[in-house]
DNA sequence: AACAAATAAGTAAAATTATATCTATAAAAA
DNA sequence: TTTTTATAGATATAATTTTACTTATTTGTT
């Protein structure tokens, strides 16, 4: 990464997130102490966050909340689109297609790809289905960057070097798989069986945390 | 958490999807190091991860496959069931109810809820659609221990206080909001806009990583 | 059968990274 | 002007990962 640390990083969404959800008088400002109080993290650890994307506090004020969402928005590429298909149109490939929220974070799922012919040639949202075949040409016509997987395991690292050949330069992966990919591609993993991991642990645990 | 740490906890189930998707000879043995190698991690680190779970392994032959296999799923859980319910009926909530691999990890999703009335009453893979009202009670009568939020962020605080109500001791929330709950209990959030963060700033990198 | 070489696990220490505490400074309000 | 309150920077603590080193076991060789 850059200068800015991958914790940090992802703590900003949830920042913006509690922002957007304020109501919002025009020039409203908010206390680092305030926000972290809300979200249950350290102050400081706020100020500091705050302070790698850019932002500036004022004492006795705090800051201003429009400046710091427009400051947030701005670091983490929401106003910059990212152009993004979807691989597998299954039960979890539909439920992202039809999602409407993503579009607030910048990225645009500009079409889906799926090897079951019976999917093929669907709209949905407005986005085309179409078959694997076409993918890379898609990719790189459509200037795609982002794909996202939503394919059984073992069709992931296949279809993920499509992706790649494609000219995608960064991968959402659903599937419970680690994948291999070249230098300067990201492949992040949306890992459910960690976060289950934790929960069944916590479980597991007499009567602590 | 209890001695082990939180990142040793989340690479777990990575290793146990590896293993099982090898090739399984009954008594073959692997070492750290193509675990390692496999999976991208540094070797020591497999070493430690997995000594956590009490796994030994000897030198020169490395892990038993099968031993290891049944002490990470003793470990994490998957083979004593955790009962769940499932909040928000939508496009992501019905992803998730249809979704066959939580069995694997010991998760039994065994009724979901929704507001909506026209989707009360429907059964989903055996599964009924309760109303909201009902959470409670069914949760204490059928012993659930987690709570499975896939509602919109506005509906997400209201929902898992309902679960808390019903004594649910996990909540897997899905909303991208920050959840409050008494101590106790673990809110885990399964949070795509970090996720997504990640890919848009690395995308915005001019060629690093 | 004994011994050396090779390989892999286990342990300890160092370095990195992240978070928390503390002090100083600056701006607003009394 | 003084007091209050909040940020910014420096320092300290804690957690995690990496590096280095030691120990143990098998395999091959004499
Ligand atoms: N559904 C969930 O809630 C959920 C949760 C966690 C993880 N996942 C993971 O997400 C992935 C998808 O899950 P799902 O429930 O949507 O599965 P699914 O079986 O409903 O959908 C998979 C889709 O991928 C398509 N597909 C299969 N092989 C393909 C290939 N080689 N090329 C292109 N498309 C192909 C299938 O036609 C199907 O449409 C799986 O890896 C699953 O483990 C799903
Ligand atoms: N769909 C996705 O791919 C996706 C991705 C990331 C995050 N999310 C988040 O997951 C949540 C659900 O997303 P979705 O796309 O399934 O939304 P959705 O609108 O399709 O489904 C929401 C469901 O919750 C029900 N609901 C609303 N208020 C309720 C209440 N007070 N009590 C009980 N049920 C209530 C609705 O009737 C509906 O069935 C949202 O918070 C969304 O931001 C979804």
């Amino acid at each position: 990464m850059g200068s800015i640390s991958k914790h940090t990083l992802q703590r900003l969404p949830t920042y913006l997130a509690y922002l957007k959800s304020l109501p919002c008088a025009d020039n409203a400002c908010i206390s680092a102490a305030a926000i972290a109080a809300a979200l249950e993290l350290g102050e400081v650890q706020v100020r500091k966050d705050l302070s790698a994307v850019g932002s500036a506090g004022k004492p006795r004020i705090g800051y201003p909340v429009n400046d710091l969402i427009q400051h947030l928005e701005y670091f983490l590429g929401y106003s910059t689109r990212n152009r993004a298909v979807l691989v597998g149109v299954g039960n979890l490939g539909l439920a992202l297609l039809s999602y409407g929220g993503f579009a607030d974070y910048g990225l645009d799922i500009v079409g889906a790809f799926d090897s079951n012919p019976a999917l093929i040639g669907l709209q949905i949202d407005g986005r085309p289905v179409l078959s694997m075949d076409e993918l890379p040409t898609f990719c790189q016509r459509e200037n795609v960057q982002i794909g996202i997987l939503a394919v059984p395991s073992a069709a992931a690292q296949p279809c993920c070097d499509a992706l790649i050949a494609g000219g995608v330069r960064a991968v959402w992966n659903f599937a419970p798989v680690h994948l291999k990919a070249p230098d300067g591609v990201l492949i992040q993993r949306e890992n459910m069986a960690s976060s289950l991991a934790l929960l069944s642990y916590h479980l597991k645990q007499p009567e602590r945390n």
